[in-house]
DNA sequence: GGCGGCCGTGAAAGCGCTCTCACCAGGGGC
DNA sequence: GCCCCTGGTGAGAGCGCTTTCACGGCCGCC
């Protein structure tokens, strides 16, 4: 004999009544308050399994004002977000810190400005608690819009435009920059170029400098030992061989992405260039699926994109949370990895 | 001067004051109602963007026991999500149809048990509408769980089990199977093989069914003239050379993915065969990041993904609405596309 | 002119939960 | 012996919304 006498789904009521407590005692089990007596703490939940009750996440969130879910925007262009693994490392990575943490995770890509308009919407509707927002490009309109919401946020990378008052973590970019050239200098290499990320992104920018850090180029430099291969295995081909075409004597190449590294190999191969022999090539991530399995094996940069998600879901309920956070901003250190390439 | 005499977010009550009509017209105006007066139309709608009034979804969640989410589940080991670009496909259409929809997506990853577990308990949960299922292989807990539950549930292809009572959307696997190896029939080749996707995965059984139908082939056939390659690229580089070491004479290949021919193309290159003089080759998927890019481009069989994500988004919503619905199961075409390499 | 019907509207119930507040024991301090 | 305090509990308000129900006014019909 059931105590419900209702149909559908158990309700706090049914299990109050069922464990011969109040409604409210009952709520206070659920959500682990101090104050209960260990029989009323064992007749609830046993209750609850008997019952085999689910709270109303819906009635909760109306008087808790939480939902209990982050959103996750991507703001990128379309194509990358097919091409790129590193996109889906990185949902991946959401998906599993956030599950971790028992919120759930809302997806959000972000590609053309009707999508803005509707993310803008959806983010000051109240669906969610929180976002995490991974949007490099300069001129991208979300940065300014989130921060007139009143959301917590916290981006990946840093952001264009004021960053105060912004919560983020980044990588220590234009460190891993100079480490990677340092590398190459330390192996006796004399002319070395940098295949860069496109330059509307920080982290390309960022680890630009640190090439010119520690080559000490000059202007004339740069644009003669540089070129942009906007972070895709195509343009890393293309910009390496644009690279050697310029600078025939190049003898060491400091890669900024592990996908570009992959196809500035092809243009090196191509150009019948030996690496590491003839050209050192180091390139910038250290992706698992990329890194290990180029030929040679790639020496390069990393960063734990992983580690980066944990921080910033870390950061962002520390936020709901209303803790305090020891700094608005993080950066992660970078560090070389030692393979054949280099 | 404004109505509101509290701080927050304003609520149908502040719309309605402004308005000058109740809560329940406002709210009628809101859910376009057909009966109400152009009038009070006008008022709540002039009040709504003066306010800047975003409904409560909790609240509204709560009465209309509806939550406007959707999880979309991939039920997959770890390192196929982050290898195979059709998952970046698969969730950016999903995120698209959903978004056009107005619908939020929950993404939920599970490869593990653990994961499993919780994404049963976050099903059971109340905290989306319906889902949206991708769990292709044999084994697979998900889809027994599922059927558990009382939700709507669509399935990419055909899972395993008892298919009584699911809702799913697949493509026709054997026809493009059919309609590859017959291509290459036509072309006049004799010793026609296959790599094979796993076969705990019903479209990889299907595709290789279709080859089958085509060729007539006995099970000393299968045996000799078929390799599974996994769906991955490197397993499609190492079912071909086996396949090329076994059988010598072989001109022509079904390879069941495009990953995978790419990978397959790689070894016929190291074996020194050229495509498609020597061997022609058929691929699957016509993923637009890879068939057109291969070397020679790549003839496959195409199948619009995005298209089958749409009509699960379709056939849930339908589901969801209560509407009725032509059939549980939709079978999608599948179609030859002719480049260089067959 | 009277009446039924329909249209637009508002009052109010209630969705399932949390949390404040009041209450009642019981124990310790004076 | 009285009071205060503390730990456990329950009654009940209220979160913001949808929806039922009842009501008043207006139209068209006979």
């Amino acid at each position: 004999m059931s105590v419900q006498s209702h149909p559908g789904r158990p309700t706090l009521e049914d299990v109050a009544a069922k464990a011969g407590v109040s409604r409210a005692t009952a709520s206070r089990v659920l959500n682990s308050s101090p104050r209960v007596s260990p029989e009323a703490q064992e007749a609830v939940t046993a209750a609850v399994t008997a019952l085999g009750y689910q709270p109303n996440q819906a009635a909760r969130a109306l008087v808790t004002r939480r939902t209990g879910a982050v959103a996750v925007v991507f703001s990128e262009p379309e194509p990358k977000i097919f091409a790129d693994p590193h996109f889906a490392w990185l949902i991946r990575a959401a998906a599993r810190s956030l599950a971790d943490a028992d919120v759930q995770m809302v997806l959000l890509l972000v590609h053309s400005p009707e999508d803005m308009a509707r993310a803008r919407r959806f983010l000051a509707g109240g669906h969610v608690d929180g976002a995490l927002v991974f949007a490099p490009h300069k001129g991208d309109q979300l940065p300014a819009a989130a921060r007139k919401l009143p959301l917590p946020v916290v981006y990946a990378g840093r952001p264009w435009g004021p960053l105060r008052g912004l919560h983020l973590v980044d990588h220590d970019n234009e460190g891993g920059g100079v480490l990677a050239t340092e590398h190459l200098i330390a192996l006796g290499r004399k002319r070395i170029g940098s295949v860069t990320g496109p330059l509307d992104e920080h982290s390309a920018v960022d680890r630009l400098a640190g090439w010119r850090a520690a080559t000490g180029a000059s202007d004339e430099d740069v644009a003669l030992l540089t070129e942009d291969g906007g972070f895709s295995r195509e343009g890393g081909k293309r910009a390496m061989a644009a690279l050697l075409a310029r600078v025939p004597d190049l003898d060491a190449v400091f890669v900024a992405s592990d996908l570009m590294a992959d196809g500035a190999l092809e243009a090196l191969r191509a150009a019948g260039r030996r690496v590491p022999e003839d050209v050192a090539v180091v390139g910038f991530d250290d992706h698992p699926a990329i890194a290990p399995h180029t030929t040679p094996p790639l020496t390069t940069v990393r960063q734990d994109t992983g580690d980066q998600v944990k921080h910033m879901v870390t950061h962002l309920l520390r936020l709901l949370r209303e803790e305090p956070v020891r700094a608005r901003r993080e950066v992660l250190p970078t560090a070389l990895v030692t393979r054949g390439s280099a």
